[in-house]
Parts: C-alpha cells; sequence; structure tokens
DNA sequence: CTTGCCTATGCAATTCGTTGCATAGCAGGA
DNA sequence: TCCTGCTATGCAACGAATTGCATAGGCAAG
C-alpha cells in the first residue's frame, strides 16, 4: 500500500488541504496512482496520527476552513525506508485486454467503438504530455539547466510519453484485426 | 467490476476448477488481471447461484474431489451485454513511478538495484512472451491460417510484447538519469 | 430566480481484496 | 523419517476501496 507515500511525495513537492490532493490525484499525479477524495481524507487522518504531517488549519471569507497539510520529519524518514524496501509486483487490471479476448466469443466489431474511444483518449492524453513537456522542459538537452526534482520529474513524463505512444500504436494494431475479422464474415 | 467476466473468458476458452482457473491467472490471464484463489473461489460461488456458471462434481482418486465449471448460456448474455457497456477509466497503481519521484527528496542512488531487478524482471517476461509467441503464433505471417479467438489473443500478445520492450527501454533511461545524479554529486 | 457547479470535509454502508489458517492424502528429496 | 510441496477447497477476520449521501455558502449562467 503507497497511498501514504504518494501523498507524501505530493506535500513535499507543494502542501495543501485534502481537497487540492485530490485535485492533484485527478490530474498529474494520478497518471500513476489514483485515489479518490474519502481515501485520501482517511490516510491523511491517520498520518497525522502518525505523526507524518503537520495540518495548519486556514480560515477563509466564504469558504469552508480547510486544513492544509505539510510533510514533517517522520514522514520524510518514513519514505526514505520505504525507497530501500524491494518493489512488491504490482497488480495488474487491463480491461480491454479482458475484453478483446472475450469478443471471440461475440461480435468482435461490436468492441470497435469502444477501441475507437479509447484511441482517441490515448492520443489526447499524449498531446497533453508533449505540451506539459515544452512547457515545462523546454532546454533539457542542455545540461546544468535542471535539479534533481525536475530532472526526475521529467524522466517520468517521458515515460508516460512512451507509454501512450506505444498504446496508440497497439490500439491501431488491435482496430485493424478487429475489423478484418468483421469484415472475415 | 470485471473478475468475473474475466473468469467467464477463462471458462469459455476451456473449462475447469477454482484451482485451475487460480493457476491460469497466476500465468497467463494474470499479466492483465491478477486474482488469489480466494477472490476466485468467492465469485465462483456466486457465479454459480446467478446460473452463469455450471459446476459438476468430478471425484479423483487419492486427491480432493474438484468441481469443474464451465460457462452457462445467461453467463455468455451477461459477457456480451459487458461488450456493449463503456470501458471504465483504469485505476493505475505504478508504483515505482511514485518512488522515483520521492527519490527527489532522498538519494537517489539508493533506488538503482530496485530499478535494476525491475527492469530484469521485465526483461525475462519479454523473453517469455517471445518464446510463446514463436510457439503458439509460427506462421502468423499466412494468411487464413489462425482463428478469431487466436487472432484476438496473439494481438493481447503482441501488446504485452510491445509493452515490455517500451518498459525496458525506459527503465533504461531511468537508470542513466539517477547514475547521472548519483555521480553529480 | 433558480439551477447547477465549485470549494471543503466528512459519515455510513457495502463491496472488494488480502492474509492466516485448516483439512487431507500423496509424492519426492534430505 | 521427516520435511517440504502439490492438489483442492474453504472459513474467518481484517483492512482497503467504492458509493451514496450530507452540509453549506458562494458564484455564474440561463
Amino acid at each position: 500500500m503507497a497511498l501514504e507515500h504518494a501523498i507524501l511525495v505530493s506535500l513535499l513537492e507543494r502542501p495543501g488541504s485534502g481537497y487540492e490532493l485530490a485535485r492533484r490525484f485527478d490530474r498529474s499525479i494520478g497518471r500513476f496512482w489514483t485515489a479518490t477524495h474519502q481515501q485520501i481524507y482517511r490516510v491523511l487522518r491517520r498520518m497525522e496520527a502518525d505523526g507524518w504531517v503537520r495540518a495548519e488549519e486556514v480560515a477563509q471569507d466564504g469558504r469552508p476552513d480547510k486544513k492544509v497539510y505539510s510533510a514533517a520529519q517522520p514522514g520524510r524518514d518514513a519514505l526514505a525506508a520505504w525507497l530501500r524496501e524491494p518493489v512488491e509486483p504490482e497488480t495488474v487490471r487491463h480491461e480491454l485486454a479482458v475484453r478483446i479476448r472475450a469478443a471471440a466469443f461475440d461480435d468482435p466489431a461490436a468492441l470497435i467503438p469502444e477501441v475507437e474511444r479509447h484511441r482517441e483518449g490515448h492520443a489526447a492524453l499524449l498531446a497533453r504530455y508533449l505540451l506539459g513537456e515544452r512547457r515545462d522542459f523546454p532546454d533539457a538537452g542542455t545540461p546544468g539547466t535542471l535539479d534533481a526534482g525536475q530532472r526526475l520529474q521529467h524522466v517520468v513524463l517521458r515515460g508516460g510519453i512512451e507509454y501512450e505512444r506505444m498504446t496508440i500504436a497497439w490500439l491501431d494494431d488491435v482496430l485493424a484485426t478487429l475489423r478484418e475479422l468483421a469484415e472475415g464474415r
């Protein structure tokens, strides 16, 4: 279970309230770790009880109060210890692959619109990634212009870009196969 | 929740007991949908109650009896209906990416052995995929030699192969970055 | 003026997933 | 001989995740 650690990383990069964290998880962090606001609130309370994070009540006018969390030293220590633990095998949940194999027992053509929708989603995400890369890392080729945090964020982003490119190419392969099967009879 | 559907696909491809299904999930199917034997037994009982699968008690000598399940018509219908539903957004859990960003707040070099271990695991998996491809689809280039089920299994396998290739290349990128950061100070 | 959305947090209920343990006979190696 | 591991199923307990709902004021569009 690494939600605690994902939250810690996010809070180290910038402090924020539970609500703000939930929105970050909907965007950037959520690309490699998803979480709902319920999970985040629950874990934040536990982390505060364990001393991993500190909370500061902030009154706002016209808005409900918010609790701004920031990472505390015990949290940093826990993160460092976690980094030295072995990575547990990831649980995979690739629904589309299940569906593609399921299509053999039904009409393969029925899957085509869904795969097309999927492909569009990945293409849009790739475009967003490339935009973000040009914005945040315009001169990544020049050595010495980026600090460690930025270089690590960039290498994770490059992974996302390559993943999307690969996925789009594969979905084209899937679509070609499905269309051939649909025409074949 | 698509465990029911993954089990249905597996049973349509070949009937089997809960235990056999658990072992399939450890291997082929488990590459895109993981499940423990406890989950499988629980879901199988529910599916039997719903009429999605039929069970047949098989006595064995020297072994405990086993219940061999096979997909029933209501299960096929449910699968066909599921194929027409929109794909729900997948929940991503990419622990390594979280760790890489976490490394910015600790010693990046501490992550190198774990990433190397990860890379070896993916390289081994790629080798297994390629072996399986040569064994199961030796003349995929010749049209007309494969039926729909085989062609769909093959396109899923090609996805796995491309995913592993991409991941290995990315992990090399990650390792190069981590090593530069470790040498840089 | 009202409908809906955004910020901000939380309770409650349910389902899902994991872990530990139990049974029980058989096969193979130390 | 003892120990480990495989087949085959299952109970019990716990923890994690999801879903629905609630509060509550503000802001903007129709």
